[in-house]
DNA sequence: GACATACTAGAACGAGATTCTAGAAAGTTG
DNA sequence: CAACTTTCTAGAATCTCGTTCTAGTATGTC
């Protein structure tokens, strides 16, 4: 089918390549135009609905090849699903590190959570969705990542809760109270349910999550 | 396959009609039966990895019968996806309705749910994995139920925000703001990344969500 | 310049969702 | 109750993918 397009024995690599090009670097290259056709079917469509054919014709690459690159359609799925989510928790950490009051890094959450998603709508979308079916090993592997975000944004809190600033509940309880609203609030605004973007609102929301764990 | 299973050409219904038995009766048994096992299915390994031959064979249905009364696979996840929500919202706004003051309105929101969840943990861990791919339709359905959620809620708030006893905020942001904080927490204990059941914390949420929006 | 490794291509395979064909039960009409 | 229609059941046949397999082609190394 997509054989018309292929014109020669020549990889139609060759052509974007600008330096001599070593493998590692095409490799690469592949790789990423696979995972960006791949989002875009994702989110476009659904995991589901999407077929390896749409994946393969959109990133211009043979079953065989993308099949060398990849386990399964759905081992594209969770590492573009791991990719987003690793993005935005560092996002989100990075911030809360550079604030320097229990106030103001509880509101930097929200804000930077409302940010990110705005602006990665695509990538938030597909996030959302929610259709990818995890595989054990993604499982574990998403299992640790939020352990590890939990861990370290109690962490950074901890100091104000011990210095009375901050309300003392079970650790697991933070994240729903501080994230829970706008991250509701967003999948109804992905879905369309709701017209104004959630950076829109996002200070109405950082209010509420500090009035949730202040004292 | 289940031949085997299958003794004459007499219907397998016949043994469970306890009387003469309408059409429509044997015909209502039989889609409930389908949809009982389809949950456990579901539930059990999600919509993707349950085969129709797995519903088939617990719900004892022939492929054709399923068929007939189905448009298909997800067709059956679309239908008890909606039905759950409609249990859910229905809980949720009878509970409201029999509050009479805002306080205990809004705690009775985040009560409900936190029970109703815990209550029906296979319904609500299927409500929650949200890998049901919703069809144009039932899209449109999920926005109808979830507007007509949201209005409904929102005029039973009505009267304590003119009163003053309630903040007056945007339309679409009080239910993020009462019950996302009770909803993130639930698809973390849902996933496994959070012990505690959410009913037993529910006073925590309730007491937060009023706190979020009273004045 | 021969061998190894990494990669590409597309045909073949197989699992499983859906459709089709045949026929049985229930309901209707005379 | 006999003829006829409609609803429902059964399971085989089909068709649509995801995945695997076979046969290569480029790149790198000695």
């Amino acid at each position: 089918m997509s054989a018309k397009t292929r014109e020669s024995t020549k990889p139609m690599l060759a052509s974007i390549k600008e330096h001599p090009g070593k493998r590692a670097d095409s490799t690469a290259r592949l790789r990423q135009r696979v995972l960006d056709a791949a989002l875009t079917c994702f989110a476009a469509a659904g995991v589901e609905a999407t077929s390896v054919a749409d994946i393969t014709r959109l990133a211009n690459v043979s079953t065989g090849s993308l099949y060398h690159h990849f386990d399964s359609k759905n081992g594209i799925a969770e590492a573009l699903y791991l990719q987003g989510l690793d993005q935005l928790n560092s996002g989100v950490l990075g911030r809360l590190n550079r604030c320097r009051s229990a106030r103001t890094g509880v509101r930097s959450v929200v804000l930077q959570y409302a940010e990110w998603v705005s602006a990665n709508r695509e990538m938030a979308g597909f996030l959302y969705a929610g259709d990818v079916v995890m595989s054990d090993a993604a499982r574990l592997e998403r299992k640790r990542m939020y352990g590890r975000q939990i861990r370290a944004v109690f962490e950074w809190f901890a100091r104000y809760v011990a210095r009375g600033e901050m309300r003392h509940i079970p650790a697991d309880t933070y994240v729903p109270l501080i994230s829970g609203p706008i991250q509701e609030y967003t999948a109804r605004w992905l879905s369309g349910d709701a017209q104004r973007s959630p950076a829109a609102l996002k200070a109405l929301f950082a209010d509420a999550a500090w009035n949730a764990v202040k004292t």
